[in-house]
DNA sequence: AAATTTGCTTGCATATTGCAAGTGTAAAGA
DNA sequence: TCTTTACACTTGCAATATGCAAGCAAATTT
């Protein structure tokens, strides 16, 4: 159980108090780019979050309505965690930390084709990114509705 | 003493390894937004920081380059920090988190302007306030380069 | 010379994280 | 049907990080 506690008014503070740690946006990186969706998904991650910590983040994340929990077309044992229009308008952020750390960082080969495309027209990768995200928003309903 | 542990190569991953907490991001703020650059200035922002707190993340960002320890013209008995190049390409970062607070948070009345003026003209103001920041940078010579 | 400012460090209580193991329900296999 | 297995967590506990108050040394002011 985390606190809302707000330490300022200032807008950088609030969104540290949201996801300012090292697991959060982690998160939100998988569902954008990895469609991952499950709590399964997510522990496989490459940088290995403890279960307890997936589950206190993933709270978190719903508390502050970035991800919505649904019921898996699949099974009733699994749960789908969807992201936000809120979540979805991160990409930016996300997008930029990448720009940055493509500059400062040494960063797998891998993502290095994303990057050079977010490069090439920035403002067009973003546009057409939010739009899938929200095509995959849209497909399901929330579980959360029932209670 | 942080550890300067990688826990992948994701540029996401490796951005929070270096500025992922609650207290960095507001350090680099404050030098960008209120020409904050001594000790005694970042405690007294609002969201009071911890002196011990405070003295390990100045100690975080210099380590990993996002900072220098110079001497303060005015006195020996401060100490005057500064952004290197590397802190002010986080200025989009920076601003991109403005806009997602400005959009999903309450925020406080006073840098409402600021973000009326980036929402104006985004790349226009980035580049500006870049070149302000970066004019600030070149104004003085590191002391760590004595030892 | 004494008091104050400045930039920390130190000690300690509390909170958060990380690891390993366990639990309950649903689905799948025998 | 009975038994595994899968899945999404929870729990207990040790290790680490944070927050608060006090202390401290060097520089500056009075």
């Amino acid at each position: 159980m985390e606190k809302l506690k707000k330490r300022s008014g200032c807008p950088i503070s609030c969104s540290l108090d949201i996801f300012g740690d090292k697991w959060s946006l982690l998160i939100i990186r998988d569902m954008m780019f990895s469609q991952k969706s499950t709590y399964g998904d997510f522990l496989k991650s490459a940088e290995g979050i403890a279960t307890n910590i997936l589950a206190s983040r993933l709270q978190g994340l719903e508390e502050n309505k970035l991800i919505e929990k649904l019921e898996h077309p699949d099974s009733k044992a699994k749960v789908l965690y969807k992201l936000t229009q809120k979540a979805i308008d991160l990409l930016p952020v996300i997008i930029e930390i990448h720009l940055w750390a493509d500059k400062y960082l040494a960063i797998a080969p891998e993502v290095k084709a994303m990057i050079k495309e977010v490069k090439k027209e920035k403002d067009v990768y973003v546009k057409r990114m939010t739009k899938e995200l929200k095509k995959q928003m849209t497909a399901e309903t929330a579980i959360s509705n029932k209670n």
